[in-house]
DNA sequence: ATTTAACCGAGACGGTACGTCTAGTCTTGAT
DNA sequence: ATCAAGACTAGACGTACCGTCTCGGTTAAAT
């Protein structure tokens, strides 16, 4: 368990932040998520053990920070039009940042760590995972209202068909996520699986 | 990784083996599985750490050892002729599954280790995530020849929009597993999001 | 090593002066002087941590200035004309001294951090030890020329006898200093171990 | 504080306890006492920590035990008849213990560290003080039977007379042990201080 | 009266070692 | 040969202090 009493932000050392967070993101393209101790971070970025466990409670926490910004900036949400395509572009760049050799390897990491680490898990919603799926859900309200996508559709429960098998291949490794998976996903969410009825 | 060489598994003593995993099913009941060592394995059953180590490379081989049957017995698939009510019924059997207490933060475990442990990773998928889909590409399969489900869908893709939402529920913690979540989803997914054009 | 370059005693604060000795006195009879810590001082006193560096090299350095005023008025060395009555004072008031709580603790931490500390280990010297000798050597030089003494008798030796032991008790507690122990090792020292011919 | 609960000493590894013992021996020649660490004798013995911690509680008890068969060896306590010489040879042993480079500064250290460590204190007055206390007073006894020394004499302040001044001047640094002192300090045990009327 | 230089309280910083913990391997004696 | 037991090497953990280093705020002398 970290810290004793909250530090003072004001007197926060810059250097010191932005070579933790650098030295960090260097570690996990050499050695990888889970070799990466703290110890480590500390000895590359020239910075006290304590330093660290000051300002964050684990190491997930820390590569948390270092990540946010760039995959805020990887997942922007595009709006077309076009509800597939938007949705398509989106899941595209999911599988995009999950084949980066920085991002996917630790994305996993987080996921996992954030299993039994309620506090990152809370993190990890609250900045990377609920403003996806806000954002997504804020387009399908845009097509809804554009009389593409149906009114009476759980939004919740869209996301999970839209999204819910990108974490399903990504996490279970059930299949892999291929360059054609985005817009056949959508597709079939879109479609649904069921037969019609030949309209006469 | 663990192990000397291959021992002899004629010679292996079935006492040992049922002490480990009876002791590993009452630990994480106990004190969870992530507090659990192989020691306190070891230690609980009366055993010695080597016993444990030669027979299973890590702690969650144990515990998915001990798991298998149950989840198999849990997770058949029923053929009642309607497809939605088949998927819904195996989707809250999942659920439940997920909220007992020795399966559910466990499973948890168990994927977030299979993210650094391809060898774990590989006997989940087999032992309990393939056969699964399997089940349910089975029983689409029988939907399509009944003329119920599109011909023309790819069934890994169907399996996404089933069951990707209750993993991405369960892992990302972005929404609870509600009584009325299986029903939702298998109706939205047999349906679509898509609004239809009105028939003449 | 501490501080930077001598700093200016003119402007020496008294409030943050006497609110460390305070505080250090304070802590060595409520936590020991091993359990007190330079940051546990300037916290107790309310000051910070750089004020006691800029002034005094180390935890020693400040318990020897709170503690030498009361150690040297309760060390006064009599002269009565009875040698042997003198040095018995002397050794029961150092003994007494020894059973105090804030001296006698304090003062073996003290000689303890000077086997490894020479700055400490002349310190101590200069202002505990040398000044005791001198005034006993002093005594003595008396006493020979009273012709109580032998002239012959080298006056360092003199003080081993003398002082010697109930240094060895003290930090060896090899035998505790009793209430006769005094009286009885100034009797022999004066006296001598050796058997005497029976005069004729 | 070490040790969880007494570990076999039956089933201790001879090799990692002869490693640990030649590792404190040269690291203390190599760095001294002080800067030796318990992390550095693991390191250069090639041991982990936790043996350490398992057999010794602090690392003064594994320099004890380094040391005691030395040290033992070196202050035999000779018997020629002549009680002024066998303790001037006993003393001058000390002294040149006090002056070896691997005995001197740990010894100190020892006697440092025992002054806020009872269990370690009692150590060292078991293995080392006591017995060569008890070696002197046997000598003693046996030249008060050869009439040599006072039949009324204690012997233990007789040792405090013989021996403290050792470790006054080892221990305060009051004046060195130099090379003629033990001889003028036994001399003058023997013979006292007082002046004696002159015989008519 | 204002400037200016120091000390002051506070506490973040780079370090180092601590003693604990767990993993996975090795050793021993009993079955 | 397998077993229970547990000592072993290895090394990260999170903590505690060390002594140094800012950072504003407050004196007190020098202007």
């Amino acid at each position: 368990m970290p810290n004793d009493r909250s530090p003072d932000p004001a007197r926060r050392s810059e250097r010191a932040h932005t070579a933790i967070l650098a030295a960090t993101r260097e570690l996990i393209m050499t050695m990888g998520y889970d070799a990466m101790t703290i110890e480590a971070i500390a000895s590359a970025a020239g910075v006290g053990k304590q330093t660290i466990y000051r300002w964050w409670p684990s190491k997930a926490a820390v590569v948390l920070d270092m990540w946010v910004p760039d995959v805020e900036q990887q997942l922007a949400f595009p709006d077309t039009g076009d509800v597939a395509a938007d949705f398509t572009t989106q899941i595209r760049a999911m599988m995009e940042l999950s084949q980066d050799p920085l991002f996917g390897p630790s994305l996993r990491a987080l996921i996992a760590e954030a299993q039994h680490d309620q506090a990152l898990a809370q993190k990890l919603l609250d900045r990377i995972f609920a403003p996806r799926a806000e954002q997504g859900k804020e387009r399908l309200r845009a097509a809804q209202q554009a009389r593409q996508v149906r009114g009476d559709v759980d939004l919740d429960v869209a996301m999970d068909l839209l999204y819910g098998g990108f974490y399903r291949r990504f996490l279970l490794r059930i299949a892999p996520v291929t360059a054609d998976y985005p817009k056949a996903v959508v597709d079939a969410a879109l479609a649904g699986l069921m037969r019609r009825r030949t309209r006469r």
